[in-house]
DNA sequence: GTAACAGCTGACCGTAAGTCATTTACTTAA
DNA sequence: TTAAGTAAATGACTTACGGTCAGCTGTTAC
């Protein structure tokens, strides 16, 4: 019987190790560049094997960015057991989001590469079906993390927590695409820090979303920490 | 001597036959699935041809592009002298951002499409030139207006025009990449209506930039056109 | 030992980007 | 008028890559 499950575990462990290579391949030199040969040696497999796990070259593209949402999520997981008031939660959402931005900046260009209506061609129901899922656990995850922030009373109460989610999670994204392509180009001619301009947009949109009364709260905190630099 | 300027008429002519049939092919079916030899039957020429006006597909897919990004400029200076404050400056150069988003999204695809890194592989140095260059200009008028906006008072005096502009323009483009992809998706899901939400946004952070005497003298007649209203 | 089977292979196919020797169309000059 | 010269256009060809499939190989079951 034990057969079966070695059997199971040895097609899973092959599959990872395709993926292992396709990740290595794709990194390097993005989708389009990456052939399915080049992906097939790097495995130590015939390009056929590859094919007897994947759809097509997009659909193996799919499975690879999929490890990228899962270490998104976790990212964020960490982040909101690590906060300990909801506004803290958002803040380091945030910081999380821009962490993975910045340390695993391949994967951030899949998601971004995923977007265009030029992809979803040759993918597999089953892939798309996966891609959709886990889009929609971290946007639940975000969603549910702000609610709580205007439950709480921290963020105001005439807006609506999906809303607010899409502009700050769009907000830094916006950044994040112009930094990953433009990031010298801005720095050269307008002397902008696109680094450290995402931080303040994003302070900036959180604090109009904030009560008043926290708004001032934190002022005043910010004020006090200044004088103690200083 | 005429000739001499006869054929270079011809010759532009020829080059602006062939853009209009690769924007046509292109706006069907993108990129990747636009064959160079289905631009030349639309062009009726054949495909060598093609070649000898454009380096390869992507040289033409940018050459199209720029039509876009001419478009825009167009859009923009309208905007510019329609408006009668800075301050109305900035908010019809927003409208006229969203307005080209709603009806020329294909042009907006392409320019999303040209930020990727996996692109600029096969382009000549001369599409790069110009790309970059109007690029250039878009930036330096939407920054010039939101400097007036802050010379004038319109706008807090702490702010950097360039980060301003990067704000206000990337802000926009993320939710208008969530709106191209995921319109259905959070309207279903979250009941979020991202058209309304683009505007909303871009007021919020708009305000936030808002000197206070600016603000209140804005949301006193927002109100009392509110209760015109009602 | 051998039949049955799952997994793997790589030669092969179709398609599409890009090239280039040749043809065509036009200009110039005798 | 025509022949030489030149610029523009052609399309058959090369190369490269995604995807397929008939057959091979190593393992299991009897």
């Amino acid at each position: 019987m034990g057969i079966q499950e070695r059997k199971e575990r040895e097609k899973e462990h092959r599959r990872d190790e395709i993926l292992n290579a396709a990740q290595k391949v794709f990194f390097e030199k993005g989708l389009q560049a990456s052939t399915m040969d080049e992906i097939a040696e790097a495995a130590e497999l015939s390009k056929g094997t590859l094919y007897l796990y994947f759809k097509s070259k997009e659909d193996l593209y799919l499975a690879v960015m999929t490890r990228g949402m899962e270490l998104l999520q976790d990212l964020f997981d960490k982040a909101i057991s690590e906060a300990d008031s909801p506004l803290d939660q958002i803040r380091k959402m945030g910081q999380a989001y821009r962490t993975f931005f910045n340390e695993h900046r391949n994967f951030f260009r899949m998601f971004s590469f995923f977007q265009h209506p030029q992809f979803h061609k040759q993918v597999s129901e089953d892939m798309m079906a996966i891609c959709h899922a886990r889009n929609q656990e971290i946007w639940q995850k975000v969603i549910s993390i702000i609610k709580r922030g205007i439950e709480q009373g921290f963020l105001r109460d005439d807006l609506d927590p999906a809303e607010c989610a899409i502009m700050l999670w769009s907000n830094s994204y916006g950044l994040m695409v112009r930094m990953d392509t433009q990031l010298e180009y801005f720095r050269e001619n307008f002397g902008v820090d696109l680094e450290k301009l995402i931080d303040k947009s994003s302070e900036l949109l959180l604090q109009s979303m904030m009560t008043d009364e926290v708004r001032e709260k934190m002022s005043f905190s910010r004020t006090r920490n200044d004088e103690q630099h200083s």
